[in-house]
DNA sequence: GTCTAGCATGGTT
DNA sequence: CAACCATGCTAGA
């Protein structure tokens, strides 16, 4: 008898258990060696029904191939419950879950299930199992009677472990009953005191079969079940510990369950040979050995099979999901620099020795190699490592902060590959609320996204989008309103959708880990307050929900202006859309271009197609000859970049409109920066130096001569400082207005200075303290000075005069932002 | 003045 | 409490 840590690498509880040799190491142990008979296993046994978080890697037999199946919520679940057995997905033969020899099973927990409900096993596990030897299991085995879910009471003849899984993940709509997970806990926490059972975790439950518990928590745990009850998976955390644990919950369908699978294999997406590609996402402890135990779970790659299947595509590699790590804002930051998780970086990237590191290259879920540069700060007696360089590649798969990256190895090449999820995909359920929407208006502005709870509900238009909007948020999406304030809304889109599953159904619940993360955000944590340029980013974030909002095209706006804004009314709701980007060709023809969700290819769609929030290449109806994800890219890297570049190029116009006051500028100009998603140019036939070339803005008409319709293509055309053209002048004459404005703003801005420093001046008198901050500015002046009033004043005065220093250097970079945005150099 | 590389700090786990 | 890591800070280019 020894003491071992949990098996699962979950609770890192310690149970006792008999540990012989001959018995298989549990899922967390996966290829590693039996510490007393130095055994290698690479088996999983029985009790891996109850815990998807596994991951193992078996051979196939037949093939030798690797037979990715050891987390239970895939496909091998998947798989048993379907054929009852399971295929191995390079050779298609069926591995019957490479089962255990029966000589080697718990058969008290098959013989429990096979029993009438309620029977309590009769058969010590542990004596079953001594002594036995783990062989590796040929395909042709016969599936394990082990192997079994553990309801299965219906009085079917069906085989225990063949539930069709529709039936297995069927809602139940019973009432009453407890969930499976939470018996155990019970049972667990009576039975046993050394083990920390935790309610959710089902497989730490059977664990204890080895123990003296067993018969409590079996005899409980299989008890539970009625005829109906159902199977489900279910995620539950605790702090980093995602966990999904398979409950018989009963009663109204959960807000933990993981959404229904698909009825029918054609709903599933790609396929295999095996049939079935599971779409759920599930986290995946590290298959290697060496960094067994250290890797926290919030770095385990939750990647699915079905993923796993699209970056391996045809080949006979073995893809290895080796970690993820949720984007930081310095990750995602022009820095450059992604932080690696450090035990991740000496787990799995090469060993370096010098800060320096070496270059280290990765290829991206689209084939592309990136080159990018493994390195460490030395930090704290530590190491801090980062991959340098990554901005390209950042901005190619459009990731931001909250994103996750991902790391894979393809096998036995060893090549590296990166992939990511997007975290900030509006959902249906939004859309759906949304769609309920009476009326609602779009603004002409950018609104500031900090200002939008104070503001919004005083506009008649915006008030019931928001309204909704809350609406939604509070029910669907059991958010409370008060976070609408502290910007965490846009943490909410981003985070709230890292819910939603590879197949685009959304998991009502969040995992929980998300959770935690999405509470860190806006916490009262100093790292995560957000500055004024972290609102700037909210804002845009909130301008890009707006870039989702599509108006009814059909439908007319009328424009109403209220307090000086600008205001479209639509009669009808608005529709939440994939974001896309908007292209205007040289010929006049506008595009947009969308990214499959699926395989990220991009697509050019006719502009007026209004996207739905998922959008794959198999919805592009507009061009069947593009109409599946096989089909090469539309753009080439060069023209996908272009494209991308012109978009960010337009976002900065965004941001720069977005820092500059809305008196600096006339209802035309706003009118072109809030509808900026056309960009200007053509990402196919860029024109070099196409002064003369002309951008349309969507919302001008043919002829128009405005600034924003002159002006030439993102990012072309210099003209000289001296040139006289029409352009050039108008562009000149309104710098020279918005001068004006800037500085009659920053004199009046003075004057109301002036007054509340006479204020503070003659309340100050009143006081008998020092005024330190007189001491602190202005010393010297204190010095010459007996009176404290005096010095006051004097720092007073002096604080006036520098600021037409900063209005002018403002105003001067409100220029140049202005230049930027007018794509016009001087 | 701006950018970048590298180090330091401190919040979080 | 220590390790990790996100991000701030700053010297130098």
């Amino acid at each position: 008898m020894e003491s071992k840590i949990c098996m699962n690498g979950i609770c890192g509880a310690t149970s006792s258990i008999e540990w012989k040799k001959g018995w298989p190491l549990r899922s967390g142990e996966f290829a590693s060696l039996c510490d007393k008979c130095g055994t290698a296993y690479e088996q999983l046994i029985f009790c891996d029904l109850f815990h998807s978080e596994d991951t193992g890697w078996r051979e196939c037999i037949s093939c030798g191939k690797r037979l990715h199946c050891g987390c239970i919520a895939s496909s091998s679940l998947l798989e048993l419950l379907d054929s009852g057995g399971i295929n191995c997905v390079i050779c298609a033969r069926s591995s019957q879950r490479h089962a255990t020899p029966n000589h080697e099973k718990p058969k008290a927990f098959g013989t429990s299930v096979s029993n009438s409900v309620g029977e309590t096993p009769s058969t010590s596990l542990g004596s079953q199992m001594n002594g036995s030897e783990p062989n590796k299991r040929d395909c042709s085995d016969s599936i394990d009677p082990a192997l079994v879910l553990p309801h299965q009471s219906d009085n079917t003849n069906r085989p225990i472990g063949q539930i069709k899984m529709e039936e297995a993940f069927h809602p139940a709509g019973e009432s009453g009953g407890s969930t499976f997970s939470s018996n155990l806990c019970q049972a667990s926490a009576e039975s046993s005191k050394n083990a920390k059972l935790d309610s959710y975790n089902g497989y730490k439950g059977v664990k204890e079969i080895h123990g003296s518990p067993v018969q409590t928590n079996l005899s409980i745990a299989l008890s539970a079940p009625s005829p109906n009850t159902k199977l489900f998976p279910t995620t539950v955390d605790e702090g980093d510990l995602n966990k999904t644990i398979y409950s018989l919950q009963q009663g109204s369908r959960s807000r933990n369950l993981l959404p229904r699978p698909p009825k029918s294999n054609s709903a599933l997406g790609p396929e295999t040979n095996t049939g079935i590609i599971s779409q759920i996402r599930v986290a995946r402890p590290p298959v290697e050995g060496r960094i067994k135990n250290q890797l926290l779970p919030r770095y385990w790659p939750r990647i699915t099979d079905q993923e796993l299947q699209q970056i391996s595509g045809d080949s006979n590699s073995t893809i290895i999901p080796l970690f993820e790590k949720v984007m930081s804002a310095s990750d995602a930051g022009r820095i450059g620099r992604l932080v690696l998780p450090k035990a991740c970086a000496e787990a799995y990237f090469p060993p370096i020795s010098q800060p320096e590191g070496l270059p280290l290259r990765i290829q991206d879920v689209k084939g592309k190699e990136w080159v990018f540069q493994f390195r460490f700060w030395p930090n704290n007696n530590s190491r801090m490592y980062v991959l340098e360089g990554v901005t390209p590649c950042i901005q190619s798969m459009q990731l931001q902060a909250g994103d996750t990256v991902t790391f894979s190895r393809m096998d036995p090449e060893g090549k590296l590959l990166m992939g990511f999820r997007k975290a900030s995909t509006v959902n249906s359920t939004q859309e759906n609320r949304l769609s309920a929407i009476p009326k609602s208006v779009f603004s002409t502005e950018p609104t500031s996204f900090g200002a939008m709870p104070e503001n919004l509900p005083l506009m008649s238009g915006y008030s019931g989008l928001l309204q909704s909007f809350k609406g939604s948020r509070e029910s669907s999406m059991n958010l409370s309103s008060k976070h609408f304030n502290s910007g965490e809304f846009s943490w909410y889109l981003t985070e709230k959708n890292g819910g939603r599953n590879a197949d685009g159904a959304f998991s009502p619940s969040m995992p929980s880990s998300e959770h935690k993360r999405s509470r860190n955000i806006g916490s009262k944590s100093k790292r995560l307050l957000i500055d004024a340029h972290a609102a700037l980013e909210l804002k845009l974030s909130w301008e890009e929900l707006q870039d989702m909002l599509r108006p009814p095209l059909s439908v007319q706006p009328t424009t109403v202006t209220i307090e000086d804004q600008e205001f479209e009314e639509y009669e009808q709701p608005p529709v939440l859309g994939k974001r896309s980007i908007f292209t205007v060709r040289l010929s006049g023809e506008q595009e947009q271009w969308a990214q499959c969700d699926n395989c990220f290819k991009w697509r050019r769609l006719p502009a007026d197609y209004l996207l739905p929030p998922q959008w794959t290449c198999q919805d592009n109806i507009s061009d069947h000859s593009r109409s599946s994800c096989s089909i090469p890219d539309d753009l080439t890297p060069r023209e996908l970049e272009n494209l991308l570049k012109m978009d960010k190029d337009l976002k900065k116009q965004r941001s720069a409109a977005g820092q500059r006051t809305t008196q600096a500028y006339d209802s035309s100009d706003l009118d072109s920066q809030a509808n900026g998603m056309s960009i200007a140019g053509d990402i196919r036939e860029p024109v070099a130096a196409s002064v003369a070339t002309t951008t349309k803005h969507p919302r001008h008409r043919p002829g128009c001569s405005c600034i924003v319709c002159i002006q030439p293509p993102s990012g072309k055309g210099k003209h000289n400082p001296t040139c006289t053209c029409n352009v050039c002048m108008t562009v000149k004459r309104r710098f020279k207005t918005l001068m004006m404005r800037k500085k009659k703003r920053q004199s009046e801005r003075e004057a109301v200075l002036g007054q509340r420093n006479q204020q503070l001046m003659w309340s100050s008198k009143e006081e008998t303290e020092v005024d330190s901050f007189s001491r602190q500015v202005k010393p010297e002046v204190e010095e010459r000075s007996g009176s404290e009033a005096l010095a006051r004043g004097h720092s007073s005065s002096n604080q006036l005069q520098k600021l037409p220093e900063i209005t002018s250097t403002s105003a001067a970079r409100d220029i140049s932002e202005a230049e930027r945005s007018n794509k016009l150099s001087f």
